[in-house]
RNA sequence: GCCCCCGUAGCUCAGUGGCAGAGCAUCGGACUUCUAAUCCGUUGGUCGCAGGUUCGAGUCCUGCCGGGGGUGCCA
């Protein structure tokens, strides 16, 4: 800026945003508003009079640097500065997209960062419920955004391999297992009435026969939990896998006990003085490093760590033993107390508190034809991943679960979903990729191909406005990135498709006649085809050639 | 009691301090299509209420109201 056009004054951050409305430039700068009353204080005591911030922002635009991708600078209403992007420079972007779509719209914000997403994580007793179908599409797609933005992802799932649930679940397998061979017995008051645990019962006696009635008394649970343990974690697995989600680590809580892991934690805590009696139970000074008067039962009077101790050795595990620069916890908002204190107790390992983050997300009402499916283990009734996966399929699940941001709770009706899983706006987004691969396709045949060497062709407001949009995607996802929520990513996929279909309806691209607008338009096409199918991807859904 | 989340169009929900949006539903148009799973248009909102901060508040702050969750020697 040359001296002299506006006084010395504290110069606030410079931001740009993107207006809502068209008319007002590609991007929009209210830096003369909020610079406004500084400039004039320092004029008012210069005796120098006043500047409207209209004027302000008049001296500011002439002042603008040229560059290439900047067509003009205005100054509108009140005192904002709108900017346009160059048509020339913009009809360009065609070519660098389509050349490496991914290349294009990632951004590096991670560096290398070794991360990683820990989600579902359900109890490994029995089928995920739809609920757990949340977690895993909010955890994977987090996965995936990071992993595109140049962070080092992995995906662990921690199983809860200890504690009295799994006692419980072992004695309830052991009876279903029992009654299949004819003998009156019931399963526990407290156990899992599911049908799914015949189920287990049947496979383990296809695979063992009656040999295992005959153990011994003490050997009954260890067994029946190894080997129920193994079948529910197949059977996760596979049921992930409809969904398109697929674990790197699959970490026991076992372990932590089993390779000294907890001996170690427990051993240095205790050294830190942090560890004390009361009440025949042992005790972690939470207090100490979160704050307030609250501590955490550590070892139970009974002698079994808790799940506060569990879940310390096992953070321990991740960032001191394994390393992890960064840590990303999805919990449901159940959990939102241990989410609040769980960060804060790790300084007592000398990690900074935010090297872990939870994200919290609401649960999903589970309805039937307008009446909701309580989730009592009790009852037994529930509402499997499985179940609704088959029915309206892993693409239209996922768009459904990620359009919610994670704070929102979801009512979800299965009847609903399957009666309206075809109106699904990501069949949209899918068919607008799909098109522009039939076009590609019949372009081929004609012995068309994109080309760069008209793109100054593209000048229709509809053409424009796909490149612009096209061009938001690395926007939405470091914002999806900077706020953990990946429900940003469907809405602008949506947008996308539309803004596409809306160029499909106005443009027509195979023109014979035409060559050079053809070659420009099938650019254009494959670049708008391959930023669908970068965004399908970030959200785990499949970009069809053919619909 | 204290803490957290939600409250925006008929329905389901977006909205990073800058003139209230999308999908579905409604209503009216367009079909011998480069894929009609389409397009164009229409209807529809005192952004729960009341204050405050700000040039400017759906957005930030405070207090209410309504709904949900948390506040275990469960995880």
């Amino acid at each position: 800026m040359k001296k002299g056009d506006l006084p010395k004054f504290p110069m606030p951050p410079v931001t740009v945003s993107r207006p809502r409305r068209q008319g007002q430039g590609d991007y929009s700068c209210a830096l003369p508003l909020q610079i406004v009353r500084d400039v004039n204080n320092v004029l008012k005591a210069q005796q120098a009079g006043k500047l409207a911030p209209m004027q302000i922002g008049e001296i500011l635009i002439k002042r603008l640097p040229d560059a290439d991708f900047l067509d003009r600078a205005e100054v509108a209403k009140p005192g904002f500065i709108n900017l346009y992007l160059s048509p020339a420079w913009l009809a360009r972007q065609a070519h660098a997209i389509s050349q490496d779509a991914a290349g294009y719209h990632r951004m590096d914000l991670g560096r290398g960062k070794k991360v990683q997403v820990e989600f579902v994580s359900a109890n490994p007793t029995g089928p995920l419920h739809f609920g757990g179908a949340r977690n895993a599409a909010i955890g994977d797609v987090l996965a995936r955004l990071l992993e595109n933005s140049g962070y080092q992802v992995q995906r662990e799932y921690y199983i809860n391999d200890r504690g009295a649930q799994m006692d419980t679940f072992a004695m309830t397998l052991w009876r279903r297992y029992q009654q299949l061979f004819g003998m009156d017995v019931e399963i526990p008051a407290d156990g899992y009435p599911g049908a799914y645990m015949i189920e287990y019962a049947k496979k383990i006696k296809a695979e063992h026969g009656d040999s295992l009635l005959a153990l011994p008394e003490d050997e009954i649970r260890p067994r029946f939990r190894e080997l129920g343990l193994k079948l529910v974690l197949a059977e996760l697995a596979d049921d992930l896998a409809m969904m398109n989600v697929v674990f790197d680590n699959w970490f026991s809580e076992q372990s932590l006990y089993n390779d000294g892991t907890f001996a170690r934690v427990y051993a240095r805590l205790r050294e830190q003085d942090d560890l004390y009696e009361k009440d025949g139970a042992v005790w972690f000074r939470a207090s100490k490093y979160i704050g307030g008067d609250r501590d955490e039962v550590f070892v139970r009077s009974n002698g079994e760590p808790g799940y506060f101790a569990s879940d310390m050795a096992y953070h321990y595990h991740k960032f001191i033993v394994r390393g992890f620069d960064w840590v990303i916890n999805v919990w449901a908002v159940d959990h939102q107390n241990q989410a609040k204190r769980l960060p804060g107790a790790l300084k007592a390992f000398g990690i900074e508190p935010e090297r872990l983050t939870i994200v919290l997300y609401d649960l999903v009402t589970l309805k039937r034809g307008g009446k909701e499916v309580k989730i009592s283990k009790r009852s037994g009734e529930i509402i499997t991943m499985r179940e609704v996966l088959e029915e309206v399929g892993a693409d239209a699940a996922r768009y459904f679960l990620l359009s919610h941001s994670n704070e929102a709770r979801i009512d979800f009706d299965i009847d609903l979903a399957v009666a309206q899983s075809s109106e699904n706006p990501v069949y949209y987004i899918q068919y607008a990729h799909a098109r522009s691969a039939s076009i590609l396709r019949k372009a081929a045949g004609a012995s068309l191909a994109p080309s760069a060497e008209h793109l100054d062709l593209l000048t229709c407001p509809e053409e424009l406005a796909l490149l612009r949009k096209m061009l938001q995607l690395p926007e939405v996802v470091v914002n999806a990135v900077e706020h953990l929520a990946p429900h940003h990513l469907p809405h602008y996929a949506l947008d996308l498709a539309k803004t596409y279909t809306n160029f499909y309806g106005h443009c027509r691209v195979i023109v014979p006649e035409q060559k050079d607008l053809t070659e420009a338009r099938l650019m254009l096409v494959q670049a708008a085809k391959a930023t669908l199918a970068y965004a399908l991807g970030l959200m785990g859904m499949s970009a069809p050639e053919v619909m």
